[in-house]
DNA sequence: TTGTACGCGTTATCAC
DNA sequence: GTGATAACGCGTACAA
């Protein structure tokens, strides 16, 4: 920079006032008389002043950043999610450093060790790396979403409400057998409500199902390639039978559909599909996907404002530490589109 | 906060060492002895210090921040965009305040002044609302990708060789005629080379033709409705001939196939269709759907490269600023799937 | 190899 | 309503 920033002592010298009053008029612009504001003023456009936030924060202590730690962008969810949180600029103004998880968990540990370095008043966390227990010893405001959260305050999609909608809609649709195909996932993961809403649902109404816990691959070749075996599985093991599954997020719906419907032509009154998630695939499907939307707007506000309740408690004289983690829970909304009736 | 954080005094007091090289085995540990490395290293763990990364900021300007202002994260691009532009975090270390563009240009008017407080070191620009003027005018480091940038350095697709690529592949596969169906761009945006590429490769070769550019409306279901309309005006227009159909992005292709499809029940030989982004849905499709690749990760890492390189120039004791704004431009990737031959 | 003294730009605490 | 002065935590000449 060839010529210095313009600072409160340059203003100061310039309109005859001191630092302090030059700071008033920033912070506490009524203490000071109409006629001296504007003096200031002038002096801010003449003097073309841009204010430092760095240095107030070295004085003020308050950095107004929020750390956030997202596994990735690829996933729907997780994009639409950061971009509903970082829409909450608006709202509180907290601004946003943004790490991208990569799975690492020294790696992951880093991010945060980083953003505690930048002062950060608190942290969303998406990315399931590092346990909540670790996570709590920071010490720091924290809301985690849809991942492990026993000692962090946390949001979460109600996922056994979203598995008994899906089971329930299926039901409804007089299907012979009902299947759920699934990841074989941790029960302590908020996901899980949804193989438990199946299950529950089922042996509650007496209904025939099949849960298919599997991993179904890691690249879009791999799991249209287990996909398809699952299929021929099934309609093996259930001929003649009214099939309703329900996928575990709308891609896997999509694969499992392209594949029926390359199969058929059409989609066979003998298969009924839900997915989950309300991703756009889901929409753009070659038939229009029924599915279970998460309120990912609605997450990302609560979210933001679990945080910013701890936040200002901070703040205070003597902030009184949450007796235990808040949980909140974001009922899913069931989407009925045209692959079940 | 109830107990005050250890600063470099701290550890100079326990240690009997000055500030000063508590400062120096942090920047230049070599300049230490071996044994009071070790001393410091000790201390720190006992001390249980935490970096302040601000403190360091004031002191030798360095905030290692890039700002990012992109228009949305719904489209697969944008976060596709985003996720590569955060992760180079690993191989540059600048960190990334992020806000999500609403479109108004007061609004991120602001967001660039809220940067520009924090004294972020460079800009990466995504969103079109600025002109690339106003943005040199900020003084600062700044790359846009895939927006007007006459002004700015930038890193764009060759959306020429895109156009050409696409036009190419459909004349190959012997459609009587070509239809372009793209939105009514500004020729000083880059897409607009998508066009001008499908146009030129046409009246080159002599193809019979047709542009239609058409806003094609703002939801999905207006979208569908028009490229419904579109559709059928083709149909009645060209009957008995071999259509060969690029879309300006693989949404719109999507929606197109799909209403080919569910009309035909397949994809008739007298159809030949491309997009262009090569996002999920070409290859979600029912028939996986030709496209021209994007190669995002090169153009967020020379995109980065690029300001990179101005921010260094940045710290030097004497900038000398670019004689003029670096444009830098990507091949995209022809990707042929099923839609094509 | 280590220490002294000051600067970075703002806010907080008194005093007037 | 306004001002002097001391923090905030770290980097960096310059000196030793």
């Amino acid at each position: 920079m060839a010529k210095k920033n313009i600072t409160f002592n340059d203003i100061a010298k310039y309109t005859n006032f001191s630092k302090t009053t030059i700071s008033r008029y920033f912070n506490n612009p009524d203490s000071l008389t109409l006629e001296n504001q504007q003096k200031i003023a002038d002096a801010l456009v003449a003097l073309d002043y841009k204010e430092n936030k760095v240095a107030r924060i070295l004085a003020n202590g308050k950095t107004e950043f929020v750390g956030i730690i997202i596994p990735n962008l690829y996933l729907h969810y997780y994009s639409q999610m950061l971009n509903q949180l970082l829409s909450t600029y608006e709202t509180y103004g907290y601004k946003f450093l943004v790490f991208v998880g990569n799975g690492k968990e020294e790696t992951e540990r880093q991010y945060i060790q980083e953003l505690l370095a930048y002062k950060i008043e608190g942290m969303i966390i998406l990315s399931h790396t590092i346990s909540s227990k670790e996570l709590a010893e920071c010490n720091l405001p924290i809301v985690t979403i849809e991942r492990e959260d026993k000692h962090t305050c946390s949001v979460n999609t109600d996922n056994y409400m979203g598995g008994v909608q899906a089971t329930s809609l299926l039901y409804k649709n007089n299907c012979d057998i009902l299947i759920h195909i699934n990841a074989d996932i941790a029960p302590d993961v908020p996901a899980y409500g949804r193989i438990q809403g199946f299950l529950d649902i089922c042996q509650e109404r007496n209904i025939a199902h099949e849960l298919i816990l599997k991993n179904l691959g890691n690249t879009y070749q791999e799991t249209s390639r287990t996909i398809g075996q699952l299929l021929e599985s099934i309609e093996k093991k259930y001929p003649n039978q009214k099939k309703g599954i329900f996928m575990s997020n709308d891609t896997h719906a999509n694969i499992l559909l392209n594949l029926i419907i390359r199969k058929y032509g059409t989609l066979p009154d003998s298969y009924r599909i839900i997915g989950f998630d309300d991703s756009p695939i889901s929409r753009d499907a070659i038939i229009p996907t029924s599915t279970i939307g998460q309120q990912i707007e609605k997450i990302a506000g609560e979210a933001m404002e679990l945080l910013v309740m701890q936040m200002n408690e901070q703040k205070k004289r003597k902030p009184s530490p949450l007796p235990a983690p808040i949980h909140k829970i974001i009922t899913p909304v069931l989407v009925r589109r045209d692959t079940t009736e």
